[in-house]
DNA sequence: GTCTATAAGCAGATAGAC
DNA sequence: GTCTATCTGCTTATAGAC
């Protein structure tokens, strides 16, 4: 990201090689896949190729790599804006469409998972996933609906968003791992537009 | 458990103290908080003041030690017998009934949170909380309901469950924490009433 | 920008004394 | 049943040479 910015400008090119890249992929991979505590700076540094202390040189910490690596690839903004100018009837098959299929990347799921995987041992990690998921993800969007109790409902479908997350992918719930992503839709979809924007008891 | 059963024979007892229940507990509190990971054979036998290697010498791995300690506090067969004597309109509600008031008891909700944190970053752990949420909880229910795809059905209700867990009590989403049992309850019934026995697309 | 060397500490597990 | 002592290996992080 930071290395190859496509703006060729006069002065010193900031970094040489493409290491400090091949350094956020390898820890993106990682993270992603057994968690925080079980990605070390020197599993990482193996896999991309570098020397331990090198990743310590761009990153100063494990901490900070976590953070600087787990960001989300896009923006949620246009995303909730997209989701809030189409049919409110149909707005919760709409978010389970946009989420899975964003699932498909590895570039987001990586990034998601690694998120879930780390708040569930780390507090801080889950304060980042609190801030991402009904914070800028699905907060926004129950808030502009107009609808009664927005922060209870936006928990809500966050509970059921993680919670597909956590058993598709994580615990690995076979019937779901063998879904396929329009099913998936059509299954979760009903429950989040209930949750957004349905009768609560 | 093992060294306070209330059936005294003649022969010698079989524990002195209780010493092994009091490492038991302690683990079980450190477990579920913190995780597999984050709990250390040492901490646990600080925290039950005896020494580290008292706990091998009990449990023999810190594997172990986790299985035995993370055990469900109750037979989940009969429970699920009840759901099924009742009302099929309400199988949904009564679940959550169960649940939710049995997360209210500190021996339940620390098993059971223990085993997702654990779940979050071990495979061995995910395929026992796979065995135990859909598999002796959920999967029964559904299989005895008559219903069609049972299999997929039960993951569906495991997500949720799951997810509600996760974002209740491991992500610390505000408005869920905020919410009373019976409340939690009243969100919760309609959408596992549909997974376990309502249309499906 | 890249690496060597090393500090400083904590982990799980083992052997064996009492 | 309980503890002392220790082995072996791993961790993050730092200082500094090239």
């Amino acid at each position: 990201m930071t290395t190859t910015n496509a703006r060729p400008r006069s002065g010193r090119r900031p970094g040489a090689s493409g290491t400090r890249a091949a350094i956020a992929a390898a820890a993106r991979v990682q993270f992603g896949d057994v968690g925080f505590d079980r990605t070390t700076i020197r599993s990482v540094a193996a896999a991309a190729g570098v020397d331990p202390a090198l990743v310590m040189h761009f990153y100063c910490s494990k901490q900070q790599l976590f953070v600087e690596t787990m960001a989300l690839p896009f923006d949620p903004a246009p995303v909730v804006a997209d989701l809030l100018a189409g049919e409110r009837e149909t707005i919760g098959i709409r978010l389970a469409h946009f989420l899975l299929h964003a699932m498909e990347d590895p570039a987001v799921s990586t990034v998601l998972l690694g998120r879930i995987r780390a708040a569930a041992s780390d507090p801080e990690a889950a304060r980042l996933l609190r801030d991402l998921v009904p914070g800028e993800l699905v907060g926004p969007l129950t808030r502009e609906l107009g609808v009664d109790q927005p922060e209870l409902r936006a928990g809500l479908v966050s509970s059921q968003l993680i919670g597909f997350a956590v058993a598709r992918w994580i615990v690995g719930v076979e019937a779901l791992a063998a879904l396929d992503v329009e099913r998936s839709i059509a299954f979760l979809g009903p429950s989040l537009q209930r949750f957004l924007a349905g009768p609560l008891p």
